[in-house]
DNA sequence: CATTTGCTATATCGAAACGATATAGTTATA
DNA sequence: TATAACTATATCGTTTCGATATAGCAAATG
């Protein structure tokens, strides 16, 4: 997860740890921890898939190896966790452009499946014998932003899916 | 976090691990794992929140204790993390019927204002300086999504809002 | 000019949470 | 009666978190 998303972002440029967690930040989903963090450049450093060079000051300035670019590619195949997880799917779609185009599409639509499958839960769950009965107003409201929430997710995805078929035929 | 989750739903009826575990997940927001949820009740039963009895079977029922019910007040109490973490915040808006009635406005208001910040950087640096330029494709797709998403958000935080001030003057 | 304040940057610690896996009882199915 | 599927608890090693410490550097304040 972290591991993937340092990997993904010093393929662009090397980065030092603060510039890191800045730069995740601003991708928007995560405010990683420090103590996330160095471990994670540590652990990296140690399999050699990023080096740190300290310049004059303080810095470390860690960039990607061969074998790093390797080891993402090697993330960037296995979408598994990719359908469930919030956080991995977004993170996956962040660096998606590195991925082949035909493969894009089948993350996607992996994706898409996913979200269909969850609403499908959640109306059940909002609409079924316990649901109106057994939830409480907040729960009921939670269960309602939950299932529009997911509806508009579908949407966006069927806008990114459609968008990746006529790139794919006009190239 | 997760023992707040773990005293609330114990508030209404005593429940074994598994149950606990199944009634988060149905909540919507949160497939807790083994490896969290039974060294929370260890947690818990130690502190005294709980008590754990195993009837003829293998399952151990946990109940609230009277200790429980003052940590979930408590709980309930300091919203602190509640307006950044978005689990923090739904987890609390599933609890929030036992909150006093002027005091869930305030949590409400709270957590409004964190979005419209959260508005308020997503839309500068999507549009901003580096954005457009910066931004690959799907991290463009990611930032409007996520614009989108809280402005939803913030409309949904209104209703909730009004429904809140309307039932208060209602009594 | 000295000092204080705030930002950058790395590091570490203990606790919490995760994901995987093991084990075994219970119920349904063939 | 075997076996498959589900329920239920438990534990292990690793990752992540949140808090805190430390210190360099830049700007501002007096």
């Amino acid at each position: 997860m972290l591991d993937f998303a340092i990997l993904g972002l010093l393929r662009e440029q090397p980065r030092h740890g603060y510039e890191l967690k800045r730069a995740l930040g601003e991708l928007g989903f995560w405010q990683v921890s420090f103590g996330s963090l160095y471990p994670a450049l540590r652990r990296l450093e140690k399999q050699g898939s990023i080096v740190g060079t300290r310049g004059n000051g303080r810095r470390r300035s860690y960039r990607l190896t061969a074998e790093g670019r390797h080891a993402l590619a090697a993330l960037l195949e296995d979408a598994a966790d990719t359908e469930e997880n919030e956080r991995s799917f977004q993170l996956r779609l962040a660096f998606l452009g590195y991925l082949g185009p035909d493969r894009r599409i089948r993350v996607l639509e992996g994706r898409r499946a996913a979200l269909v499958e969850r609403l499908r839960t959640a109306r059940s769950t909002f609409l079924g014998a316990r649901g109106r009965r057994s939830l409480d107003r907040y729960r009921l409201a939670l269960m309602e932003r939950r299932v529009h929430a997911t509806e508009a997710d579908i949407a966006w995805l069927d806008e990114l899916i459609a968008g990746e078929r006529s790139s794919a035929s006009g190239t």
